[in-house]
RNA sequence: GGGCGGUUAGCUCAGUGGUAGAGCGUCUCGUUUACACCGAGAGGGUCGGAGGUUCGAAACCUUCACCGCCCA
């Protein structure tokens, strides 16, 4: 009775809509993903990259926190007291960007129109309105965070920490305020680091414009220059001192053909003699190499540009005002009106831009707040010694190269939203003369004289926040027990932002149990994803708007078959070509896991700790599929210590789809359904057991499928998330090699008898007869699985069968299989065996061309050599049956 | 300019010196008592080019081409 009713409880296809919701709400309910850092058993821990507070889910966050999740998965089911840590950024310039441009859509407001105090507001009015949705997002995917912890980097605590560091370097002397050149954003109005500004080959023009020799009139130098509308801002002219076209002019003045002065020509080994004409404009105020070359020569500064790009430079009125880009057509124009413009032509070179707006970033002398980078040379050693682990290793050459040619930091930024710098200036006339000197004050709390000081209006660089983030994240007991971490999985573009400023960070500030290195790391490997494209290849933007929507795909085909799927195609170290297809195949998977459970499942209740003797389990086909079971977990095994999750995937759907579901189940039928309750009842323990290796061995992969499963077939009462993972089963001591050889003969005749009838237009639903020819007596016990497989009325097995001229006929390892059919097609027949004979000879032509080499019977390892032998022997073998066959056609 | 990846079937990718693979797509057959989100079968590749090492190279070395990324 019980038996009808559980076959009526199972659907055909699997809907992970209703279970997978189900599964985590009980997770959470139990606390299964909280960390109990009194645990006595061994630690693994992650910390999430926290993503941004208002973002939402990417499929880049789906694949990075999928991995996450398998690691953590896969931890528990090793016996692992885990913790994987979540939380989230607050994306200073991000944020405040989106909230400025709401602002500025539904308010017509600047953050400038509604004061610093109520921007602030409002930006947290954004944060509870949109915050938090990605955390959602990630439960939908199943995520095991131990939500308990979940941190923000403006937690209070994590503010008053990120502070402490600021004055901690800054009395060290690491933090400086100075002035210097930076990237600067116009668009965003901020300062921005050196690793926010993205280098992409831009189209333009070089103009070549005269500058008139001053003690020369009418002898003119001539610059090639990308950038006319800086040249108000020319403060001297130069060439190579070698450079024998200009020798004579060094020392000389030259005009500046907009808002004319005299500007010296000097001689720097930095000039490139062979870049356009070979002489430069000076333009200390707008270029780096420029500025350092103005410092050689004291040179003069002079800032002709505002903060917002525009021109700033009323004695150039046509120019004053405009936007840069404009600017540069208009001072293009003006001097060809002046003849001072000789000819323009393209030239692409390599612009700037902000990462975050998008727009082209200005060289510009500010005054900002840098750190000069401690402990680099610890971070290099920590990696090159591979005490830290990079996966793939590659990107340690990135690394390293980056830590050689490190330059400081600018950490403050223009913005509100943010870390507060905590310094305080206190303006104060000088004694002597009208010059005014400030007075600093550093620390955590504002200086007692709160009323004499002004604090720094500028924000930390969200950056200088996320570095502490592998151990801010955790309090004290936690610490202990979880630091250092792991692993770190992420994506290779942060590795500069994030990975090595972390590790950076260990080496500071020691937050570990000791001071030994291994103590404060703040990881023990580092697993680098690829980047998902699309098809096309492109990286996915928002603006392209080729990224499809994770929730969407999860809606349309489960967490789990997202998870699979993504997976599967996720190769380590590569990026990913996206093609929904393959989630698809995800899907596709969960559901034929689900019907492999829903097949055992009408056969009678499962076995709670499936027990199996494959000794005594009667079955070739049970030795066989164990035996591949055992193949596929130490291929796991090994691929999970590489970081391989794409092989891990693929072993697992392998051994699952064609070992056990095309081939063990099919086999088995024969006992399943069979009259022989022993054999039958062998048959389902054998399921039992593969069934729940797998999907143990799945649930990191496709954690709420499995655990439905595991429940639903009575492996067990409780969650299969702290089942230990799947050990091998032994079977050393049955004759492995022999039963594994006598079933790979059996599957390749079926195989070969599949052939015969497809080729003999014989539709797989027909029955056919077959006859096996062949002296392998252990063949006549499996007659009724090969008739199965084969889906025969009936297969004889007859060593001596004389064949009617034109039966079709294949040759396996096992001897050979007959199809019987009446009024054999004798012409199809011919051309079939010519077919197979060609296939054979061209084989045969290998291997006997390498055996007749000399040099290959006397260098070639003696087993290589006897391997070909041995396959010369049954290549001739098979062309002489085969030959036979075709004769007698004649 | 320097560095790092990649180039294998129509597509997405495995393949670390010894018989070129998988999934998808294509074609043919199929409602055979788990599954059409499925089953069976077939076709499809001078492994980017050229040299070299080796008895033997998709794999190792050199070089070139193209694609992508990072750094200047």
């Amino acid at each position: 009775m019980r038996y009808f009713l559980q076959m009526a409880e199972l659907p055909k296809t699997y809907d992970p809509k209703s279970v997978e919701p189900k599964w985590y709400a009980r997770w959470i309910d139990n606390h299964d993903f909280e960390a109990d850092a009194q645990s006595s058993k061994p630690a693994f821990s992650i910390v999430i990259p926290p993503p941004n507070v208002t973002g939402t889910l990417t499929l880049g966050h789906v694949l990075n926190n999928t991995i996450q999740d398998i690691l953590a998965r896969r931890a528990r089911m090793l016996g692992c007291e885990v913790l994987w840590l979540p939380g989230t950024d607050h994306a200073g310039i991000g944020t405040q960007t989106a909230v400025e441009k709401y602002l500025r859509r539904a308010e017509k407001k600047t953050r400038h129109d509604l004061g610093r105090e109520e921007f602030l507001r409002r930006v947290l009015e954004w944060q509870d309105k949109h915050g938090g949705i990605i955390i959602e997002q990630l439960k939908r995917l199943g995520c095991s965070c131990d939500w308990s912890r979940q941190r923000y980097t403006l937690d209070d605590d994590y503010v008053r920490a990120v502070q402490r560091v600021f004055v901690d370097l800054y009395e060290k002397k690491l933090i400086y305020r100075g002035v210097r050149m930076i990237n600067w954003d116009p668009a965003a109005q901020t300062a921005l680091s050196d690793e926010e500004v993205i280098n992409k080959p831009q189209k333009g023009d070089l103009y070549f414009v005269r500058y008139e020799i001053v003690e020369q009139p009418g002898r003119f130098l001539e610059v090639a220059t990308t950038r006319p509308e800086t040249i108000m801002a020319d403060t001297g002219v130069a060439v190579h001192p070698n450079d024998k076209r200009y020798v004579d002019l060094v020392g000389k003045h030259a005009w500046r053909p907009l808002a004319r002065e005299k500007l010296p020509i000097i001689a720097d080994e930095a000039i490139d003699p062979k870049f356009g004409t070979g002489v430069l404009k000076v333009t200390p105020a707008h270029d780096k190499l420029d500025f350092e070359i103005g410092q050689r020569h004291n040179l003069a500064i002079v800032d002709v540009l505002g903060a917002d790009g525009t021109i700033n430079c009323p004695a150039v009125p046509e120019l004053n005002g405009l936007d840069r880009f404009e600017a540069r057509h208009k001072a293009a124009e003006l001097l060809k009106e002046r003849k001072l413009l000789s000819k323009t032509q393209p030239y692409e070179n390599n612009i700037g831009f902000s990462e975050r707006s998008e727009v082209p970033v200005e060289p510009r002398l500010s005054e900002q707040w840098f750190l000069r980078y401690p402990k680099t040379k610890e971070a290099l050693g920590v990696v090159r010694d591979r005490l830290i682990r990079f996966f793939p290793t590659h990107w340690e050459k990135v690394y390293a190269q980056w830590l050689e040619n490190i330059q400081d930091w600018c950490i403050s930024r223009q913005v509100w939203w943010g870390h507060r710098i905590p310094a305080w200036y206190r303006s104060q006339k000088s004694e002597v003369g009208d010059q005014k000197s400030e007075e600093i004050y550093v620390g955590l709390k504002p200086p007692k004289d709160k009323e004499n000081w002004t604090q720094d209006p500028d924000t930390l660089d969200t950056w200088f926040s996320s570095w502490l983030w592998a151990y801010e994240t955790m309090d004290e007991e936690t610490r202990k027990k979880f630091y250092p971490t792991s692993v770190l999985v992420t994506a290779p573009d942060i590795i500069f932002f994030w990975v090595a400023r972390m590790i950076i960070a260990g080496f500071e500030f020691k937050p570990g149990k000791s001071q030994r290195d291994q103590d404060n790391i703040p990881f023990r490997d580092v697993f680098f994803t690829g980047l998902i494209r699309d098809r096309q290849g492109r990286k996915m933007s928002k603006s392209l708007g080729n990224s499809p929507d994770p929730l969407e795909l999860i809606d349309k085909y489960g967490a789990d078959g997202l998870r699979f799927g993504l997976m599967r195609i996720a190769p380590s170290g590569q990026d990913i070509r996206f093609d929904e297809k393959q989630i698809e195949e995800g899907r596709n998977f969960a559901t034929k896991l689900w019907n492999a459970a829903r097949f055992r499942q009408m056969h009678g209740p499962s076995e709670t700790a499936p027990k199996i003797d494959p000794a005594v389990a009667g079955s070739i086909f049970a030795v066989e599929v164990l035996a591949r079971l055992n193949e596929t977990i130490d291929a796991v095994e090994a691929a999970y210590g590489e970081y391989q999750f794409n092989a891990v995937a693929q072993h697992l759907y392998d051994f699952f789809w064609s070992d056990y579901c095309d081939w063990f189940v099919e086999a088995a039928k024969t006992d399943i359904f069979g009259e022989n309750d022993a054999r039958k009842k062998s048959a389902l323990a054998v399921m039992d057991s593969v069934l729940s290796a797998v999907l143990r061995l799945l649930h990191p992969f496709m954690p709420h499928i499995t655990e439905e499963l595991w429940l639903l077939l009575g492996f067990g009462e409780k969650s299969v998330q702290f089942e230990p993972a799947p050990k091998k089963f032994g079977l050393d001591d049955v004759d492995l090699a022999g039963k594994r050889k006598l079933v790979a003969g059996i599957y390749e005749t079926v195989q070969a008898g599949r052939n015969l009838r497809a080729e003999a237009k014989i539709s797989s639903s027909t029955k056919a007869r077959f006859i096996l020819r062949t002296d392998e007596k252990e063949m006549s016990g499996q007659l009724p699985a090969i008739s199965r497989l084969l889906n025969a009325e009936e297969v004889v097995l007859d060593p001596k069968y004389k064949s009617e001229p034109g039966t079709p006929v294949a040759l396996t390892a096992l001897g050979e299989i007959l199809l019987l059919i009446s009024g054999a097609d004798k012409t199809a027949e011919r051309e079939r065996l010519d077919k197979e004979i060609a296939k054979i000879e061209d084989e045969l032509r290998t291997v006997e061309g390498k055996l007749k080499s000399k040099s290959f019977v006397d260098r070639a390892p003696a087993a290589v050599v006897e391997e070909h032998r041995q396959r010369q022997k049954d290549f001739s073998a098979q062309r002489s049956k085969l030959k036979q066959a075709r004769e007698r056609l004649n």
